[in-house]
DNA sequence: TTGTACGCGTTATCAC
DNA sequence: GTGATAACGCGTACAA
């Protein structure tokens, strides 16, 4: 493998020249420029990455925390996030935290031993207490879940209204006895919101809500069939049910049919996020505008990289919209 | 940020003993264990890894090329790349191609570089011969796709197999006009062999093909609503086709549907590789063990990097399975 | 406009 | 057992 040294050798100039033509220095005769063009490729050199990384203190790289690639949601959002990295030089680290607290501090050491330039976190396992310390390695940005105590660019979208158009829909379709289906509200804030949305459209409408007609924990195609074989067996089940995702829903629509139930006449389903299984499913969903909130967040990661600045808290909130197909 | 040589001063050694430590060399003391432990813990060191990659020659992180992340096949092998990468420790690097011969050429630039230690191809967009000279520069492993002459370990499904068992399940069904729709026969040995499986149950049968029954480079959910809107204009439609994903098979079924066409009896229609997509949607399908690929993958691949031999040609053959639902 | 010399943080090689 | 020293390959004050 050629060296730097090779090539100025080569060449019949300093390394110091060299460096300079790799790096478009000014101050160069395009004579000399040639030379090393010249030496660099017979030599077929390559400037080592490894070396650069030490010497530049920094490496180009971005991690990327998901919980499982295989969510479309995420993989959605890291498509385009890879895509914007790659525009301005920078590769992807991909981190899947599979739900797990360990699993996420683990690569959190990442920003530390400094394998990475940033962190953009798309879900978010620990306190924010375990990830704050980070900071000082590095520049964390937050994008789609957040907190509040966070003093990061967050990027993320308004799940209150999110639940409340979703739930709205169904009230308005003339539904009163409403169901609600997510993931664990107790560590998401977009699971919570989009709850506390649910329920502002539940209040005002005066409905009655009954403690089993909440479903948790769900992420899976595989999780709503399993809430639809709960539901089932309620004496008294709801008529419509919200729902943290499209995958969800679509579990919960096919099992529903399966067993002989009319979508929507006996039980009316929304998703959410608008992925192309909603569409196949038939399902209305709030769409959610992924490809906006991976820009910006990537954005602004390249921008705390680069800047230096110690971050600032920064919301870029965006809205949400309601797709009406026939599962309502 | 504290370097080993702050450590060092701290504890009152040198350099070398408390690498000695960090490394796990024999033949340091117990004591100066201690001592070299507390002075890290309190100067909250971590050893920097790009000083780390210099020295070793090495950067324990691994590229994976895919044509796009949302593909779902494509996911769940990178899901399982990554858990298989971490219990190692090793990180990977996303790289999407986006079926662009360029932007596979940008990314083997990685290697060349020295910014990882190797390379894993689920999808080849350049022929062999672009490819080939980067051996040199760290090993390859290619996984699901492949080429006759790589000297590379590849692990793949016999998808002629694949072909020919989802072929000979439509003509057991007593269809004699059979259709093929799948992505690129050209660059693509995966979509070629299929083919070459269809075409030989079809030959044994005896039956008739017409050219118009043929459909490329289908891809994903939309390819399939717009696959079905060409076949539907054909004087002499196929009664069942084969797919080479479960999302095109998944559009084709909504878009038939949508049509007033009853599936399978006037449509059958066959996907491939058994997602969660395809038990929604009730499709017959061809499963593909995804994870054993991806697994035996990712231990040729860390073998490769460790044994630092030339690569050799070694293929790894798994067998498919016909999963059968309403469909067909 | 070009070259010299040093440092980035680690680890491997020798001595002792 | 431990420590000095020399790489690993590159970039950049500073000097010329």
């Amino acid at each position: 493998m050629a060296t730097i040294q090779d090539v100025a050798k080569l060449a019949g100039l300093s390394r110091t020249t060299v460096s300079r033509v790799i790096n478009q220095h000014p101050y160069v005769t395009e004579e000399k420029k040639r030379l090393v063009s010249k030496a660099m490729e017979e030599l077929n050199y390559v400037p080592n990455s490894s070396a650069r990384r030490l010497r530049r203190q920094q490496t180009e790289t971005i991690a990327v925390y998901v919980p499982r690639i295989t969510n479309p949601f995420f993989s959605h959002l890291v498509e385009v996030m890879e895509k914007e990295a790659g525009k301005k030089g920078y590769q992807l680290i991909l981190c899947q935290t599979r739900y797990k607290k360990e699993q996420e501090r683990n690569f959190l050491e990442l920003l530390k031993t400094k394998q990475v330039d940033g962190l953009i976190l798309t879900s978010i396992e620990n306190d924010w207490g375990q990830i704050e310390p980070y900071l000082s390695y590095g520049p964390i940005v937050v994008c789609n879940e957040y907190t509040d105590t966070a003093e990061v660019p967050i990027v993320f979208l308004n799940q209150i209204e999110g639940g409340y158009i979703g739930t709205k829909h169904l009230i308005d379709k003339g539904y009163t006895k409403l169901g609600f289906c997510s993931g664990d509200h107790k560590s998401s804030r977009v699971a919570y919101d989009r709850k506390v949305g649910f329920l502002k459209a539940v209040e005002e409408a005066g409905l009655l809500m009954k403690d089993e007609w909440f479903f948790r924990n769900a992420y899976s195609v595989q999780d709503g069939l399993n809430t639809f074989k709960a539901l089932e067996k309620l004496d008294d089940p709801p008529q419509a049910l919200f729902t943290g995702s499209d995958e969800v829903a679509a579990g919960l629509v096919k099992a529903a049919k399966d067993a002989g139930w009319r979508v929507p006449e006996d039980l009316a389903i929304i998703g959410f996020d608008n992925q192309p299984l909603a569409e196949l499913m038939e399902l209305t969903t709030v769409e959610q505008p992924i490809e906006t909130i991976a820009r910006n967040a990537m954005e602004l990661m390249i921008e705390s990289i680069q800047s230096k600045r110690r971050p600032v808290r920064k919301e870029v909130i965006l809205p949400l919209r309601l797709i009406e197909r026939t599962s309502t």
